[in-house]
DNA sequence: TGTGAATATTCCCGTCAATGAATATTTAGT
DNA sequence: ACTAAATATTCATTGACGGGAATATTCACA
């Protein structure tokens, strides 16, 4: 897993942003409007997030705007599949537990 | 979502850490010895990963016997859920193109 | 109670990154 | 070319954190 991606993500406001970003696209200036950032705080993280390569930007004259690229998201869910598989286990033993448990009680009548 | 997990896997060594312990509990020797880490290293790291919550210990005479906690890593998948249908609504829109292409294709038969 | 093994803590130092304030740059329109 | 709007960059300050070295603590055992 790339440590790039989760560093990003681990700032409250970048984590906002990126949050903000999953329902469209915006400009700096709404960035910071929305998450009440100061301009220049609104352009250094979203160029941190740019150099993370967690959002893309388009220039459209005088602005900026930012969308979120979906691919480090797609590898951070992909590194997590093996996890997925450990508490899956989980369940299924907790699963066994609660039915072998049924069973003696059901035993008891 | 939760900064503080992330923050704790931003770290590359801690994030070998967890997946060290993903393939099961180890003692603070064993994890510093595979990962080529200093003791005070390795103690570090799993004190800094338990704070977070990522990791769970349980003492075992002289030693400290750590295992990963799940819970964190649930909720992480939890919060990428919603990005998760982002990407699949993109694939689903590229199969539809591809179909509208092959149509198109046909067309000229 | 003394010893060795396993682990934790402390101190120092260098680096990175977040914030705020000020300033520079880019762009469209006139 | 000039101006205003949007955005970027620079600078200084501060705090967090990682690594190394040294030391402290804890525990079993004799």
């Amino acid at each position: 897993m790339n440590t790039t991606t989760l560093g990003a993500l681990a700032e409250p406001t970048r984590l906002k942003i990126v949050e903000l970003l999953s329902k469209g696209p915006l400009t700096v200036g709404e960035v910071g409007n929305r998450l009440q950032l100061r301009q220049p705080q609104a352009s250094k993280h979203l160029k941190y997030l740019h150099e993370a390569g967690l959002v893309e930007m388009r220039p459209d004259a005088n602005r900026r705007i930012f969308h979120l690229r979906l691919e480090p998201l797609m590898e951070l869910d992909g590194w997590l599949d093996s996890y997925r598989k450990l508490w899956e286990d989980s369940f299924d033993r907790l699963d066994n537990y609660l039915m072998e448990l049924q069973k003696s009680d059901e035993q008891k009548f």
